[in-house]
DNA sequence: GAACGACATGCGTATCTTTGCATCTCAAAT
DNA sequence: ATTTGAGATGCAAAGATACGCATGTCGTTC
């Protein structure tokens, strides 16, 4: 025990969201997008990167969808038939967008921890 | 027209959304409640804020009572009967934890401002 | 040209949220 | 003591999301 226990239990923690969307709003690139096309990156197929980011492949084809309708242009090269029966690797542009959304998001979290701090010094003493 | 018009359209947005959690992650204060709790300074009722914020009272209620489940402590003074039969207003607390939140809300714009701006120059050209 | 397997997509089902009642509770004002 | 109207809550209905399944398309490989 000591200064622990109780105080970690009502630590506040600060959480953040980051996404992209067009000006209707519609279509957005989430988080969840960004590792999408990543594992997609890696795996050159869109079936086993959603395997690996435990989403269905429903869901993870109707969210790139979403996505190049949104931008208004593709974000990956699709394939069909041959062997494997397809395959999926992302577009210069996408590779050149998950460079860019990756240093916002470092900007983010270097940005965040300090504002995060002076806003427990606010909170914490009387 | 000229420069605009289909650029316009085409402008990738940056959202993101800043929320509060404990530390299992459940029970969350996030902008929504942020301006709920505003409009119960603003109107001394949780009921006429709900409907201003057009959701309804149910959900409200709900919210605030999880938020001060998580923080453990008491964001709204509450008064059942009497003329107008019952009202609610802001504990000390509540005020200052919307004073932080806003400054840190501010402080994360003004710091992504920046960011923002170098996302979208790599995106744009090329 | 038959087989293969991921891309592509519609659609019904399951799941999670929010809404919409219905019902109580309470204390100031009459 | 009765009235009044927002606070407090449970619960079923309604909406919004996501999942799973079924089914079709396609082009390389054998």
């Amino acid at each position: 025990m000591g200064k622990r226990g109780k105080a970690d239990r009502r630590t506040v923690l600060l959480n953040y969201k980051l996404w992209l969307s067009s000006m209707s709003g519609e279509g957005i690139i989430s988080e969840d997008t960004y590792h999408l096309l990543m594992k997609i990156k890696e795996k050159g197929s869109l079936k086993r990167a959603a395997e690996e980011q435990n989403m269905s492949y429903r869901k993870a084809w109707g969210d790139i969808k979403k996505a190049e309708e949104m931008l208004e242009y593709e974000l990956t090269e699709k394939t069909r038939g041959g062997i494997g029966g397809g395959r999926s690797k992302l577009t210069g542009k996408a590779e050149k967008l998950l460079e860019a959304y990756h240093a916002l998001h470092k900007k983010f979290d270097e940005s965040i921890e300090e504002a995060y701090q002076e806003f427990r010094t606010k909170i914490s003493n009387k």
